[in-house]
DNA sequence: TTAAACCCTGTACCATACTACAGAGTCAAG
DNA sequence: CTTGACTCTGTAGTATGGTACAGGGTTTAA
């Protein structure tokens, strides 16, 4: 089997084509053999493994975790830990990035809740909240 | 008053003299007078206009919103609705943020759960959920 | 007077994940 | 044999929120 050309594969995984390219670049996907006027021709597992970068970024992981998931992926002595530990790692930095997210929506939402929203801007709580110190001794801290 | 350098303003408000600028090339800085040597002199009420930034940007405002929040600050004509409407919409926001965090982690946990972290990578169900369709009928959607 | 400290503009750079060309060569069908 | 579809490289642009110069001019204190 010789391979697939750049533009099936992108069709096939539902990415662009410069997609393709640029997770090449990126180092996600391995640089495919050559014809001999220098077009890509990709091994049939291209598409699952553009599947898992997209998978993996469903849960979050950026590129560059996703270069070392795949390295792991073809690298016969890898373990069950070491992706276990990354998974692990990524949870932890998503119940951080919630936790921050939940302080700004509690602050925003009693901000709310303390704004009539009727009339002229002047002496808007949710102004003036935002005109504070941003004191070092803030209560949320 | 004639006004204060933009090395005091910055130090006072605890940003960089590049940060000072780059929020004035972003809009949310007027354009100061300057001395006859072209030095920007800021009025007093700069220090407090930073600090607001600095606050905004921590309840989760963008500075493309930070900038319409200081116009509506400075327009007599503003109205406390227009605050709370913004600040609802950015709740909602957030909320949606929260959500996908929440689904992430969950996904995350999941398999994390289900993967004893012992031995070779064959087999690891962490890996296995990655390489999945990723379907459109994902029982998550 | 001279040196340090300050300020100016303009540009380029960091990470993130692409997207969009321009300008050229190649391949397949009719 | 020509036309359209495909591919190539390389560069630049998108949004976000800054940071970091280079290569000047200015101000201030000793």
């Amino acid at each position: 089997m010789t391979g697939v050309t750049i533009g099936k594969i992108a069709k096939e995984a539902g990415v662009g084509i410069e997609t393709v390219r640029f997770y090449e670049r990126q180092g996600l996907l391995d640089p495919p053999p050559r014809t001999d006027s220098g077009y890509r021709l990709y091994p049939a597992d291209t598409v699952a493994k553009i599947r898992f970068i997209r998978n993996a970024k469903l849960l979050g992981f950026s590129l560059k975790e996703i270069a070392e998931l795949l390295t792991l992926h073809d690298a016969p002595n890898a373990t069950k830990a070491e992706v276990k530990q990354r998974t692990q790692a990524k949870i932890r930095e998503i119940e951080t990035k919630i936790m921050e997210l939940t302080r700004m929506k509690k602050i925003l939402t009693d901000l709310a809740a303390s704004c009539s929203g009727q009339g002229s801007i002047e002496g808007c709580p949710i102004m003036q909240a935002m005109e504070g110190q941003g004191s070092k001794r803030c209560h949320s801290c």
